[in-house]
DNA sequence: CATGAATGAGAGTTCATTCAT
DNA sequence: GATGAATGAACTCTCATTCAT
């Protein structure tokens, strides 16, 4: 078994290699910027051996949403650790616009761009992300059973809370904050995030 | 003068007959998905047709942010007559999300998707945007001195708020609602707007 | 008679119009770099009515070597005032390599140029450069008749005189001479016309 | 080894395959005259296949110049076996004559086409030029130190000899001996240049 | 397993030319 | 007499993809 174990292995590094370098392409050029020769170039292959690992460029996209979504997954899991409701869901926040804000464009692959979504891929990518969105909505719900909110809709609240970041994260992504200095543009995110945890003290 | 007015207005036609198709191009696909052959083939007209009413591509585009900008500030009119600030400034929010719910493919224009900038046209959308934009930072202006928020930091107020309501509109309108049936995803929206501005009135 | 004469020296005009406003963007951009809107443009009339007066782009291109040639032709009349025919010669091959610098433009168009030969016009235009051409000859034949040359073989006489001052010219005008610094080429030109009408006397 | 041989023949035939017919095609109808598609056409090719030869058309004119100035080089080897200088540089001028006659579309890549001057071949093409060139100044040179020519100015007197041949060729290249009949112009040019020979005994 | 070679399709763009008005 | 509008054909060049080796 170990040839097969270690031609699987040898399969997987591939396919990753492939993908990592994608994703560096795709960081700096955007998805329609990236061509299967760019990515055969930094791989140093030919762009016919891309082919023996992804059957076409929307299957190496997938992937790479599917990779983001766990990436994303990853950055929570810390989360785990923090028993207080309240505290976690803060955190949670705080980490959803960390990761945006540092992965931008694997939050853009996430959250923003338009992507077909016929791959198989593309649904277990989505199963991914639904189960981080259960982990929030759960999170959320349980301060509402603890009184931590006046409201009651969970669905409301945590749908509220998504918003905000996400709109925080999603123009800062899509370089709409132009009229701030670039400088200033992250701390400005901070200083709205902190009045927004006041903010909602008061649901 | 009836005949050049004739010829006037055929050509302004064809130019939004160019414009109209290529909007829902561009929102389909995105700005690099859409070609001008799309857009020939669209309105059944010759490529070369096109480059008699735009110079490139991009002066398309520029257009097309151009008149979804003016759009957008035609949707504020009304704010005008309001006088007390706090009114205008909740109708403020009202209003975005209905423009962004409403004209998805103007607001994705405008504040989500990716295009180049270079355009002279781009940088008269751009001042268009700026006046809407300050204008809504005077309204909250105008809430701060009038003490309707505890906190004096209007530009923190001002962004948390437009971060807000992007990210409602954002999910929208890229599809990130897909958790949600069709039919309650706007209805969300309005609960979770409605939630929101109960929470500012403590900022 | 009057109103057929005006409008044939309108037409006349126009054409004129037309050749000079071709001849200045031919001298910029060269043939292939000159197009029909250019030239519509330059004399600011549509593309349209260019046709009204020529029937494609090539026998714009016919009537200009035309031109050319007259041009040529006149360059080369006060000769007739020269009596000697010896300084008469000498003459010929200086307002030769004159034109030539002088109007490199026109010297490609005539010597140098690869054109179409189809066009009646062309056939005009060679007809006009032979006139010159035979009065070089006659010019050559005179001074053989004359014993200014040891020689008898006018025909291989001039040619080789032709040959000399075309290639000073063909090498200048197709910007051969870049192993020159650009002050100087005139001046090795002048220096080497100097030299030729030297050697030529013991011919 | 054999196999990576065979392949780099073929690769190296399919170069001078497209070469040869950009070749036929610059000569007949100029650079601007000539498309990648033509080429591909002649080579019954893709387009796309020349680009994975050269990397525009420019490199294409490119390393046709380049060639071209290497045959002509090769042309003047025997050269080096001739000691006495003056019989050199009459040989040195029949050579030239000869190399233009025969490879007309050689001569005239390097001598008369009008084209771009950008690619880094180009600027190799011209240091081959130059040193060909260097020779025959250092040929005139050494005959001006033996004192076979009265004047001592090595560069006009070498420019002078240089726009003779040249003007011979280009005329003839060029097409511009049509008043003589066709089976004669070689035969003209040939004693036109045992005069020149003479003439320039008395420089 | 990897690839060199090839290509059809398509990108943005410009051109000479026509024709109804 | 002049033209605005239109277009087919062409341009250079890049792309995703295939396939024999």
């Amino acid at each position: 078994m170990s040839i097969a174990d270690r031609k699987e292995r040898e399969k997987e590094e591939m396919r990753r290699n492939i993908l990592s370098a994608a994703l560096g392409l795709f960081r700096e050029k955007g998805y329609d910027g990236v061509s299967i020769r760019n990515i055969a170039d930094a791989i140093e292959y030919s762009p016919a051996t891309i082919y023996l690992y992804f059957r076409d460029k929307n299957e190496i996209f997938a992937a790479l949403q599917y990779e983001a979504a766990g990436v994303m997954r990853d950055h929570f899991l810390p989360l785990l650790q923090i028993e207080n409701p309240w505290e976690r869901l803060i955190d949670f926040g705080r980490r959803y616009m960390d990761f945006g804000l540092k992965y931008s464009d694997l939050y853009d692959l996430i959250f923003i761009i338009r992507a077909p979504m016929e791959h198989v891929e593309n649904q277990e990518c989505w199963a991914l992300g639904m189960t981080t969105h259960q982990f929030f909505t759960q999170t959320v719900q349980t301060c509402v059973d603890a009184r931590y909110f006046k409201s009651t809709d969970t669905e409301a609240i945590a749908y509220t809370l998504w918003a905000y970041v996400h709109g925080v994260v999603a123009l800062f992504v899509r370089d709409r904050m132009r009229m701030y200095p670039p400088e200033k543009r992250e701390e400005l995110a901070r200083k709205s995030f902190a009045m927004f945890t006041k903010m909602i003290e008061v649901l």
